[in-house]
DNA sequence: ACTTCATATGAATAATTATTCATTTAAATA
DNA sequence: TATTTAAATGAATAATTATTCATATGAAGT
């Protein structure tokens, strides 16, 4: 890790510690969509995906493309892959049975 | 991004999303340290370093050592390497001035 | 221009997480 | 076994972040 590099990663990780926008981006990684249909598909309300989504396109993690009144988003994939690949084999590897880490609910 | 991996994923990115683990983190990466060391190194009382030694270690993000009374923390490179990695590239490629994603402090 | 639909924003409150300071545990050694 | 050194824990408070609800903006169509 090069030196410095602690106060972008931890906006960085600060966008990305949050269900809401994992839960968004786990959909969004499906196909991009609008704000609404994404609201839709997670049961929650518009403006607190609105708000959820915000931090994540400040940060480039999504990117948007508005098609009129509608605003559709889509997954930076060369950037979130290989983070959750890293995580997906950590948890295998480091995690099997879950432990501590999951311990708690969240 | 595989389904159900938000609830490990969100637990994950908490124990990153946070500037004193990931100064540990910086500094345990150029080498191993005790608590104490830690503690001088980053200017931080001792207590401090232990609670957020233990989330990362819970997460099996360090791995701890002990020689006696002093326990020595490592960094988990394996899992940490690709993502940091990945954090770098994005920067580079996605926020070349910083932009909204590190207006503001933190 | 008015209405509707889609999204964003603001401000208040709720919830979570971090930090501090005091105390405890545990290992090593006199 | 008493003392010293190293680290962990607990509980209180401070700080940050999330969520909600009301409202504003903005694009399209009437």
């Amino acid at each position: 890790m090069k030196k410095g590099l602690t106060k972008i990663c931890s906006r960085f990780f600060t966008n990305l510690a949050n269900p809401t926008r994992l839960a968004a981006l786990e959909q969004l990684l499906e196909k991009p969509m609008s704000v609404n249909e994404l609201a839709t598909a997670l049961g929650q309300e518009q403006s607190m995906i609105s708000h959820n989504l915000k931090p994540l396109l400040d940060c480039n993690l999504i990117t948007i493309q508005k098609q009129g009144k509608k605003h559709i988003y889509t997954v930076n994939q060369e950037t979130l892959q290989p983070i959750f690949a890293a995580i997906e084999n950590h948890a295998q590897k480091f995690c099997p049975t879950g432990g501590k880490c999951l311990n708690g609910e969240n």
